[in-house]
DNA sequence: CGGACAATTGATCTACCTCAAAATTGGTGG
DNA sequence: CCACCAATTTTGAGGTAGATCAATTGTCCG
């Protein structure tokens, strides 16, 4: 019942149904699990991984650093998540990944992952899914960063991330571990990260949130949602299967 | 020689090799080509359907409209592309496709592409493999909007075009048609269309570019690279096949 | 208790926005 | 071929969200 593999079932059932053949195959994958401290590079841009990383606990992100030495992160990742798997048919890594606090994280051979692909066709689509749904983050950051003001796209974050949380049974309650920096919010939404602190403040002020000690509240949904103008469509959850 | 469906196998050649007999797979496709004006909307966000488009000729691209009216533009489509090549695993639209000029397309069913998935498993790859470009891309406009400002942002995606239009042979020395509006740039950069209007007149008084009469032409390439931080890594493709 | 990092606050500056109008351009019908 | 309309591009003038720089105050640990 407890298998290490846990979070990755988790996670694809909230994508995608499985039957417990499949459950079963990739329970049965190979895996190497390593812990990882914080601020730790995974894997970096113009690497040619041959394995995958899949969050086991902790959080990651992907990120980018220009030559000004900005930094944009482009997606969070948590427990259930592969970040990587991109790198199962583009050989050269883009970007970087990298852990945000400790973590602990289970390496799969792509060797393995593209059999199970072939034993198992469904597998293969629910992966490749996956990977549509992250890139229906991407676009969904896109209008914030394009179109939202610092506020309202913070706010648009905050919901996703809970959503996600909540997607894979982290939150308890309206409340969540959220263990991310305001700088790293702010490499995250193009802000610097003194605005995103006001911008917080104002979240709190009008009673929306609560975020102390690392843990995010949610006090007024509804409110939040509204503000952020966010709609979890995109997202493609499984449990919100919309109604025909 | 000239099929109808040669823009597809110029694409999918410039992301990945096929065999002869995946070709004249791809090549033996059923489609209903259709013709479109410009500014029309070919799928919009909840749609579910049952096919997939193909551009053939023009220029389309994938959209959000906000409550606010303001739009966001996620991606620039031209021939070979198939822009919501997604719904084949996302029932459900989570944005619009529209045409931005009159352009030709060609409709393949979903049932014809699972099929050839099915039949050809290095196809399913390069199909996956094309959904995780168009990621990257929007990674990179991330960075664009997060971090980089008006002038290099645009100069950033003029190089991107041009490497893609000149991928699958749409290019002419230092030109290419270009024929998207001032203000479409803007609803893509995240930037109002009298500021593109500015940033563009700075690109050309550096005598970087010329644009007029819907003609794009790079006359300083390199420093237009610069510029914008261009790096096409990225991309992905195979004609810039990485040395090892 | 000290040190390092994170959050908060204040003050100034600027890239980009908005509104508005003028100049161009392209397409259309007579 | 020209006149005219509609859509773009360009220019001007001010306003503002969010950046930057620089302290100050918490907070967490070893």
């Amino acid at each position: 019942m407890s298998h290490i593999l846990n979070p990755l079932i988790r996670k694809l059932e909230s994508v995608a149904s499985l039957s417990a053949e499949e459950k079963a195959a990739v329970l049965d994958l190979p895996v190497t699990v390593r812990q990882m401290r914080a601020d730790h590079d995974i894997v970096r841009e113009r690497d040619r991984p041959t394995q995958s990383c899949l969050v086991l606990d902790g959080w990651l992100c992907r990120y980018k650093i220009l030559e000004s030495g900005a930094r944009q992160i482009f997606s969070f990742h948590i427990g259930g998540d592969i970040p990587d798997l991109q790198s199962l048919h583009l050989r050269t890594m883009d970007h970087n990944l990298g852990t945000l606090v400790q973590s602990t994280v289970a390496f799969i051979q792509h060797e393995s992952v593209k059999n199970l692909a072939k034993d198992f066709p469904h597998i293969c689509n629910v992966l490749w899914r996956d990977t549509l749904i992250d890139a229906a983050i991407f676009r969904e950051w896109m209008v914030g960063m394009g179109r939202r003001d610092a506020p309202s796209r913070i706010a648009h974050v905050l919901c996703e991330l809970f959503v996600k949380l909540q997607a894979v049974g982290l939150t308890k309650d309206h409340s969540c571990h959220f263990p991310i920096t305001q700088s790293v919010i702010g490499d995250a939404l193009g802000l610097s990260t003194v605005h995103v602190n006001r911008s917080l403040m104002e979240l709190r002020g009008k009673g929306l949130i609560k975020l102390e000690k690392q843990v995010l509240t949610i006090l007024k949904w509804e409110e939040l949602r509204e503000e952020g103008g966010f709609d979890p469509l995109y997202l493609h959850l499984e449990s919100m299967a919309e109604a025909a």
